[in-house]
DNA sequence: GTGGGTGGTTACCCCGAGGTGAGCGAGTAG
DNA sequence: CTACTCGCTCACCTCGGGGTAACCACCCAC
């Protein structure tokens, strides 16, 4: 860990980490996508509320930071699979202790 | 933690967690009282950007949300002195990873 | 011909987080 | 008397993320 003590540091990761997670709906992506490929109506069913528009846009914006995979298939009907890469899996890990922390702390019960 | 294998649950953990760090300057915040208990106007000399209203506002709401401690001298002038909780503490623990990916993945140099 | 399912895009609107500036109440410095 | 500090609070406004609905191109089943 060497924690260079630079003032900010892990501050700034966490802002730059921010800033890839900011979108209502992308942690509940990672979170589906992290179990295996998803299409996109697929993901519209699976994330109650979200609209068209904005699960392209999100998904769009994952793919371009690097944290998603769009995989075209040129079948009929159209087929496009979105899966995690390693960074997003690496992401997904990242978020493991901030989940634990809200599970453990902020969560009713754990039952 | 045993790991239930309850669907959603780091992913709900994950919401609530989200919830509380929701708010444009509360992860600056968090890091400058990691440091040291710190005062409003410090506070606001720190965070460069933030307004007295939202500085306040958000303040308030990581209070309520048991992660900051507000400790007001009565003296003239007011003095009032804003410290993490434990809660907050283990927060800013569990965002480590978080900022550590960040750090690793986005940021342009590890200079 | 009509309907349905695929994966989108576009135009339009809304609402709330956040910014701005003013004021306040007590006391101290000049 | 005025000015300034400190820690706010209030009224007002802006801006953009997200919601809604319509539409598209393609093909299949009825």
């Amino acid at each position: 860990m060497a924690m260079t003590r630079r003032p900010g540091a892990d501050h700034c990761g966490i802002a730059a980490a921010m800033s890839v997670i900011d979108g209502k709906w992308k942690v509940s992506l990672l979170w589906e996508l992290e179990q295996r490929p998803r299409r996109f109506g697929e993901l519209r069913r699976l994330v109650p509320g979200v609209s068209e528009k904005v699960l392209a846009a999100q998904l769009r914006e994952l793919e371009t930071d690097g944290i998603v995979h769009r995989e075209v298939y040129d079948e009929v009907p159209p087929r496009v699979e979105y899966s995690l890469t390693a960074l997003g899996q690496d992401l997904n890990a990242a978020l493991g202790p901030l989940g634990a922390w809200g599970t453990k702390h902020l969560l009713p019960d754990s039952a």
